[in-house]
This record gives C-alpha cells, structure tokens and sequence, in this order.
DNA sequence: CTAGGGTTAG
C-alpha cells in the first residue's frame, strides 16, 4: 500500500477541517484497525455532520464495507448496502466491489437471510445480483467474484465467470490466476493447471509471487513436487511465503528431507520463518517419527518465540506423540493457556496409542468440563482409546454420545473403531452382526478389523466367513490373505494354509517385507527381518542368544504362533530370533548407555513372541523399551507392556 | 475495492 502524500494534502484543503472524515475512515481501514474505522463512519453518520460533505459517502464507504467483511458484520454491511443504493454510491465501481467482496467474504452461516435454510444459496444470489446490476463492471468487479465463488467451493460457478469474463474482453491477470489455480489444486487436476501455468508464461505473470506459491501449490497438490520445484527456482525473488509453499509441498507429499532442505536453504538465505513454516515442518517429522528432528525443530520453535502459536503447539504433541514421547507431549499440553479442539483430540490420541487408555478418556471427560467441542476426529481417538482399553460398554456410550450430544453423524471410520472394539473384546457375533447391519456400507478395512479379531480369538469358521466379504470387495487384499493363512495355521489346518499361500503366490502377491528402525546419533539405522548382510547381524545374534539364555531360566517359551511357514519348532524360534524389531532393539541396547530409553518403530504389527521377548529384556537388560508398530505403542518397563498384552 | 502458504485419524 503506497502512501500518497500529495492526495491527502489535496483532499485535507478542500475538507472543513483536516483530515476529512473520509480520509480518516480509510487510514483507518488500511492499516487494520477495522473496529475504529466503522465507529468513525457511524459516528460521521450519526452526527449527520455540517462537517462532513456529502461526497464523504461515497468516498468512505469502500472502506467501511471492508471492516464489515473483515469483522463478519452482515447486518452493519446489509444496511450499508441499503445506503450505497439510496446514495447513488452503487453507481461507483469501488463501492460496488466492495459490496461484492462483502458477500464472497461473509461465510455462508453469517448470511442475513430471511429464511435461513439456504444461507449459502442466499449469498451466492447476492453476489451474482450485485454483481449483475453493477453499472460498469472493472478487472477487480471479475476478479472478486471469481475468487468468492472459489472460495465457496462452488469451482464450476468460478470457472463459468472466468470464461464469461474472457469473452467479455477482460483479460485475466495475476489477481485472477491465483483464484483459479487452488480449484485445480483442489481437485487435483494437472492438466487444467498447467494451461494455467502456460498462460501465465505466456502473458507475463510468471513471475508474480501469488501466481508462483499457487503454481507451486496446485503443483504439490497433484503430487507433483518435480513441477513445483521448477516453478520456484526460475523466480527472481522469494518472499517467505513463497518458501512455505514450497516447504509444505514436500512436507505434504512426504519427503521430510526435500521440506529440511527447504528449510535450511530459507534460512541460508536470511528469511525469517514464519509461524506456518513450522505447523508444515513440524507433522512432517512427527509423519517421519524422527524425535531427534523434531526435537532440533522444536528447539527452533523456543528460540524463535514461535511458542504459544497453537497451531505449533498442537503440531508439537502430535509429533512427540508419534515419535515415542508421550510426556514431553503431556508436558507441552499442560502449559497451554486455551487448547483448542485440535490440541485436545492429539493429546487423547496421544494417550490411547500408548497408554494407558483410560488417561485418554479422563482427558476427553475434562474436555467436555471445559467446554470445548469435540468433533469426530476427537471421537475417532476416544473409540481408539475403547478398543485399546477393551472398554465396550464404554464404546457403545461415546458412540452414542457423538451423535445425541454433539450431532456428529458416525462415519465409517467410527463404525470400523466400534466394530474393533467389539471383536477385540471377544464379542465376534456381535461385531459382525454390527458391521452387517451398517448404514454405510462396509469396506473391506471394516471387515478386516473383525478378521484380525477372529484370529487373536481363534474363531476359524467366523473367520472364513469374514475373508469371504474381504475378498469380494478386494480380492488383492494382502493383510487379509496374510490374516486367514495365519488363522488357519493357528488350529493346524496347515493344508488350508499352504493352499491359500500357493494362491497368493499365483496371483503374484508378495508380502510387505517387515522392517524396524532405531535412531542413534542422528542416524536411522534400518534392519529387515533375516537381513543377515548388516554388519551388525552377527553381534546382535549372538547378545540374543546370551539374553534368550537367562530368559528361559526365567520361564520363557517361544511363542511361534505367528510364524507364517510350516516348519519344525526348533526352525520357528529360529525365524523368531531374525524379527526386524528384535534385531533393532537389541541394536539399540548394544549401543546406548546403560538406562536409556530404546525406542523402535516397526511398519507392522508386532508378533507375539517379539513382545514376549521384549517383557523379558526390559527386565534383564533395565531398560524402558518404546515399541511403535503399525497399531500402536507399546511401553515395556520392568516385565510389562502398557498395552497391559491386549493388542 | 480483488489474490498465495498451516495443526488433529487411518
């Protein structure tokens, strides 16, 4: 915004007395004081003021329509409405764009409309009608409306608007790209993005900032960061945002180490972070379960003053609890002034994936206290925190609860977490007469839940049934394949076993090779289950053995449930000893100081006999073992799990 | 008078 000295003189002249009532009003609204801006113009209006002329009107009243759209005043706005046409101010295109912007800005909720039913319909009339009665319609009048009809997701309506404005002969400019190009992001069409990105080569806009972070962000959006990278480096200049769209483009599309690089290279270049630089950077990492970079990030966070931004805050207790931390996450959540509905719902999910359960609904309980909503991610957690807690009954109530409290119609997710809780609680009848009796109709990860249920309980015959629905509805389903095998293998039906297995193999399905990761020293160290080329392999075998030693004395018997082939006992305690996760844990007891917490992330789910095991070590060798697999976290200290072996 | 980037689940 350019200041304009010699116009403020002008008009300070020919006003009463300076600085007129306009000017003010507008100096007002520039510079964001909204709220004193319209109390100066209803107080002009109000005194009915000999000093204010009647040109002071029209000349204020672009920005008195602003604060209302900017303070969400529909009704302050409506009667402004009333006076722009009473006045003749319509006839002024700053008024009229400004009338327009009103009604895209105002959310659909805040609409005044007589019957309050279609309030988003209401506002939508509104604009195509102001707009349609506009007397001359300017690039700005276009470009409000095509950005207001984005931005209520109505993407047809924008886009006829941008054809109609081609054919009207208003050239589209950067203003209008930069409304366009977020529906493509949207629905993720590439092709319509790139006549875009050609246009804008084409005509000069190329190097626009808001044209680039959108380019940039449709780009991600469509899974091509490739593109998006192109478009940064040929920019000429980059302010922060521009850094962030990048930044979140790879943080979104999962390379933590693009988004660092990102990072660094911002930094490098002395541009100072933005709050949102960290609420993308920071999920990444925690989606990357790396502590040791979120813990450096979080560190940024402190020294930067970024604290107290809730957005980071929430992003901090996701990413410790992804990362194994569950305290320092507590630790952070406790010192909040006003959580929000988001940093409530991780915290929960925080506690039910790693227990204790009941924690999670303790805090849901305060929540409620306290008056902040919970919404059906919140419910999503609580319903985790049931099944992990094996809590039913209490399922059945928060189930309830969600759609008679709080009006939340439960999703599928929500019918697959009460399905969970009902088999993992043993109740398999009740569970599939459950998920039969859907509203929604089930998917085959519904089903699947039951399916992993009836083999933790040893029902083969609800099991096959299950597996039937499974495969109807996804024939390639691998877990599920995997779970039947095992199920079978489970009651020493080994020839239905091997004839599923041989299936699979026909069909070409291989099974997702396991793997465990430690992080030591700022170095992930990965292990793949049998991977006897590492060169630790043999070291860790043999402080297995040693371990295995005293943990038989102790009463340990292998737990060979979960070994997949049909082979002898002694071959599958041997297939035991090669688990990705034992390798990676004792790696990390081998090469920490005595007394530090070990922590492990599998891409699967642990096997019964690797939990086992890791009872037994957290006692022989004094360690706290974090666990996380594909499900959860396991917490094993001095012989026991967290998880209390219900898992 | 008009435009760009962010947090929670699986």
């Amino acid at each position: 915004m350019q200041p304009r000295p010699l116009a403020a003189v002008a008009v300070a002249a020919t006003a009463p007395f300076p600085p007129s009532w306009a000017h003010q009003v507008r100096a007002a609204a520039t510079q964001g004081d909204f709220l004193h801006a319209i109390a100066l113009f209803l107080r002009m209006r109000a005194a009915d003021a000999p000093a204010a002329p009647r040109s002071a009107v029209p000349a204020s009243l672009p920005a008195a329509l602003k604060c209302c759209s900017a303070l969400g005043l529909p009704a302050l706005g409506a009667s402004l409405h009333a006076l722009a046409l009473r006045s003749g101010a319509f006839a002024d295109r700053f008024t009229a764009n400004a009338l327009l912007n009103l009604y895209c800005k105002l959310p659909a909720a805040l609409c005044c409309s007589p019957s309050t039913d279609d309030a988003a319909g209401e506002s939508l009339e509104s604009i195509r009608k102001v707009f349609d009665d506009m007397p001359e319609k300017d690039p700005v009048s276009w470009n409000t409306v095509v950005f207001g009809y984005a931005e209520k997701g109505r993407h047809q309506e924008a886009l006829g608007v941008f054809r109609e404005m081609w054919t009207d002969g208003c050239r589209p400019n950067s203003f209008t790209l930069s409304s366009v190009l977020p529906i493509f992001a949207k629905c993720s069409d590439v092709r319509k993005g790139m006549e875009v990105h050609g246009f804008a080569t084409r005509n000069g806009f190329i190097d626009d900032v808001f044209v680039g972070s959108s380019l940039i962000d449709m780009y991600a959006n469509c899974t091509r960061t490739d593109y998006s990278v192109k478009v940064f480096d040929n920019l000429p200049w980059r302010d922060a945002i521009l850094w962030n769209s990048m930044l979140a483009g790879c943080a979104q599309n999962g390379s933590v180490e693009d988004a660092l690089g990102i990072f660094r290279r911002m930094l490098h270049s002395g541009v100072r972070p933005l709050p949102r630089t960290f609420s993308s950077l920071i999920p990444a990492c925690g989606n990357f379960a790396s502590l040791l970079l979120g813990k450096q990030l979080h560190a940024y966070v402190i020294f930067g003053g970024f604290d107290g931004n809730m957005f980071i805050s929430s992003s901090l207790i996701d990413m410790y609890c992804k990362c194994g931390n569950v305290s320092i996450a507590r630790h952070i959540f406790d010192r909040m002034q006003s959580p929000d509905t988001v940093s409530w719902t991780a915290m929960i999910m925080g506690h039910a994936l790693h227990g204790p359960a009941r924690e999670a609904l303790l805090l849901f309980d305060r929540m409620e206290l306290g008056n902040v909503k919970p919404n059906h991610i919140t419910f999503l957690a609580v319903l985790t925190a049931c099944s992990h807690a094996g809590l039913v009954d209490e399922g059945w109530k928060y189930f309830n609860r969600m759609s008679d409290c709080y009006g939340i119609a439960p999703s599928l997710e929500h019918h697959g977490a009460l399905a969970d809780i009902l088999g993992r609680a043993g109740e398999l009848e009740e569970a599939y007469s459950f998920i039969s009796k859907m509203q929604i109709k089930p998917t085959a990860s519904v089903w699947s839940t039951l399916l992993r249920a009836c083999k933790v309980h040893k029902n083969t015959v609800l099991a096959e049934k299950v597996a039937k629905k499974i495969f109807e509805l996804e024939p390639r389903s691998m877990g599920s394949h995997v779970i039947l095998s095992n199920t079978y293998s489970c009651s020493g039906r080994w020839n239905e076993a091997a004839h599923l297995r041989r299936s699979m193999r026909k069909k070409g399905m291989k099974k997702e090779p396991a793997c465990s990761w430690i992080e030591l020293k700022n170095k992930r160290h990965v292990f793949v289950a049998h991977d006897k080329s590492h060169p630790w392999y043999e070291r860790i075998i043999g402080a297995l053995n040693v371990f295995s030693e005293q943990m038989v004395r102790q009463g340990y018997v292998p737990n060979t449930e979960d070994v997949f082939q049909d082979l002898e006992e002694e071959q599958k305690s041997h297939v035991l000893c090669g688990h990705s996760e034992k390798l990676a844990m004792v790696f990390g007891i081998l090469n920490t100081p005595p007394g530090t917490t070990v922590r492990v992330m599998k891409n699967l789910r642990i096997c019964v006999d690797c939990h086992t095991v890791t009872k037994f070590l957290s006692k022989i060798a004094e360690r706290d073992i974090v666990m996380r697999d594909a499900n959860r976290f396991h917490h094993f200290k001095d012989g026991n799990c967290s998880c209390g072996d219900f898992w």
